[in-house]
DNA sequence: TGCAACGTACGATTTTATTCGTACCTTTGG
DNA sequence: CCAAAGGTACGAATAAAATCGTACGTTGCA
């Protein structure tokens, strides 16, 4: 059961940056800048924790994060869930790259060396429990 | 029969606006700025000729265009092929969204309203396909 | 021949994204 | 009580991307 989240959109696409702590976010839950910024400081990205804080600042501004305020320490959350914005990007992804079609994206895939058996299989997989499901 | 293009690597991700320009190039092959201005422009996308022009000088300078001079009006080549450019953006952008697994992101494309039974369709016959090539 | 149309070169400006310093407030322990 | 630790706010500096104006060279043709 999953909550309709006002079935957003997105401004604008999140920017690289933007995306880190995103993913934070949604990794950790509603965090603070605190928390947001050591975890991007574990992961190599170096970052000052105010420029963490401007940029969280930021997205609130532009809705893509909310904010509680009620205690000194704020707690932010993304604005979206994860799956939202990940399937929003991937359909723009779709449309600039592959012309609109995701079998072409696919092809793609299966043409990159990269694509193991394991990921092969486990794509069958999902497409025959999909078929399945109708 | 397709020429080995040196296998270059992607510098660095091409920005927006490189795409726009490339995938002109790969459309047309071979080109003057005028015709890539040109053609811009009748995609809605309003853009003074210095400014493609300039963009495309920059892209060169980059090695990411090839540039033929022997004429006055130079002729612009992509340095590298439309598959090989994409299958690694792809990639990327598996490895940032999706840790690196394709599955998942066929995952999300199922779950994707957007995606059409014909798509899916499409999908399966590409891994049958693949599958009897092994 | 001379000038309008069309080319390139390239500096400078504008726009967007990112980072960070500094000021100032709140909490807490000695 | 008050200083140190840790918060927020916010302007400004940097960096990166994109746009455009202006200078100047070449070509075609009336």
């Amino acid at each position: 059961m999953k909550s309709k989240q006002h079935e957003a959109e997105l401004g604008g696409a999140p920017t690289k940056a933007e995306m880190d702590i995103l993913q934070v976010l949604w990794d950790h839950g509603p965090s603070t800048v605190r928390l947001v910024n050591d975890t991007l400081n574990a992961q190599k990205k170096a970052v000052q924790y105010t420029s963490t804080l401007k940029q969280m600042q930021v997205m609130t501004e532009k809705g893509m994060l909310l904010r509680d305020e009620s205690s000194m320490k704020h707690v932010y959350t993304a604005a979206l869930d994860e799956q939202t914005t990940k399937a929003q990007l991937l359909d723009k992804f779709v449309d600039t790259m592959y012309k609109g079609s995701p079998s072409n994206l696919v092809m793609q895939l299966l043409g990159n060396k990269k694509t193991s058996q394991a990921e092969l299989d486990a794509i069958r997989a999902l497409l025959d429990q999909h078929q399945n499901e109708l």
